[in-house]
DNA sequence: AATGATGGACTTGTCAGACCATCGGACAAG
DNA sequence: CTTGTCCGATGGTCTGACAAGTCCATCATT
């Protein structure tokens, strides 16, 4: 299996450093970064390449930026946007637990959510794709879990941008994106989706087709269901049981 | 009303105008931005400016950028993360009613999610500094919805900690940095709230002291109810009425 | 002694110009 | 038709400089 070679740039490379130092806590909340002068020597790398870092950083609101006042680092819990996700769910390539079970939480009301909507607000073009989708996905045998895990997101995709909402489209999008920068750690879960052949999704996108938006919603949950002991998470009763 | 001055900075403003550019359809996904050169030319601004720009929106996943390449438009629908709700909810500076609908829809989810996972897991400290705050909230009178909005944000920053969901807390590290951004815009939005003296914040909070995890979510949806209108949404009941 | 002004050291923001690395197409050789 | 080479366009990095802002110690004033 050849892959394409990683090609970081010098940038890049600062900005993980710094991320990860300050994630791991070697420059603590409220502390000052070096002076850029002092990082260039220290990473032996031009100025250039060092501001580009630390406007990365700036931008995941990791550090905060004054002209002339050098660079404070900020606390993420407080400041940290949404996308910085995917630099938390596995800070120096560890998987935090913690991560992901917050991700499978935020899966666990959205994901309804967005089929819900969608159940409201898809047009025909759209049900259309969903079910070729479904099709291709009980077309998957036992052992093809890296092909469900492609199927199943391009599926979430189209239901999330049925939904009409962009909010829930942009968390999918980011979401996605944790994904494929761990993909091989989440492929293991979907093993359990295949034991029946795909019709959880099938009844989840007739749910949608025939408009009936509570019965999507439930069977959009059940199929996370089949996911939740793999994180370690047992949702009580927040939802109605049909 | 003297309020400071703005001070942007070159790559903010090149960014800022790339970005409405994009958001607006005049470089179509797909499309090739011009080369650094000649937005350099453009802008009247020394390449630093640009490629600092540049970076900033590769990073929100707006553009994509080839060494010897140049740079393309993506689809920020397929691509963009969360983060970049912040600037969609106002492109140009009208008002998205669409983002903002998306907005409410996901609030509509997750803080009540944010208030059952805090039912279960807050510790006393937590439980303290929420009482305290919707103490300040009862004592605001009328015409105080500035400083209701800032009480609320601030009560569920609280509960978001305290649920102890990083994926929660980041969302909402978000959608408070559109809020900041368009604060006046969404202020009038809490004169409803003032209504019933925080009660309905009360409420919410006991349950969540009590470990009542449904109550808590179930509060916290009557909480959000009083804004639903404003964003002209009428969910139907996917939730279990009390 | 307390307070306010001020100057200089330090730090980030911007600039100009150069060279290196990579890509994509044109073109010639096999 | 395939393969290899070249070259212009374009992004990536480097050097050095100056402008603009901040911070703090010092000093003059009260």
């Amino acid at each position: 299996m050849l892959k394409p070679v990683a090609r970081a740039s010098l940038s890049d490379q600062v900005f993980a450093q710094l991320r990860d130092s300050i994630l791991l806590g070697t420059y603590a909340p409220g502390e000052r970064l070096p002076p850029e002068r002092e990082l260039c020597e220290r990473f032996a790398v031009n100025r250039s390449s060092i501001r580009e870092a630390l406007k990365r950083l700036e931008h995941v609101r990791l550090i905060e930026t004054r002209h002339g006042g050098g660079s404070t680092v900020l606390d993420f819990r407080s400041h940290g946007g949404f996308d910085l996700l995917r630099d938390l769910v596995a800070p120096g390539g560890q998987l935090n637990p913690l991560a992901a079970r917050s991700l499978f939480e935020l899966a666990a009301v959205t994901w309804p959510e967005m089929a819900r909507l969608a159940a409201l607000r898809a047009d025909v073009t759209q049900l259309e794709a969903m079910e070729a989708v479904v099709s291709q996905i009980e077309a998957c045998g036992p052992g093809q879990s890296a092909r469900l895990q492609d199927l199943d997101l391009e599926l979430f995709c189209l239901i999330a941008r049925a939904s009409e909402n962009l909010a829930l489209l942009l968390v999918l999008n980011s979401v996605k994106s944790v994904y494929d920068t761990y993909r091989s750690l989440f492929t293991a879960m979907y093993e359990q989706r295949l034991t029946d052949g795909g019709k959880s999704y099938r009844r989840m996108v007739q749910a949608i087709r025939r408009g009936q938006a509570p019965a999507a919603a439930r069977a959009c949950r059940k199929l996370l269901d089949s996911l939740a002991e793999a994180f370690g998470v047992h949702h009580p009763a927040v939802w109605p049981t049909p």
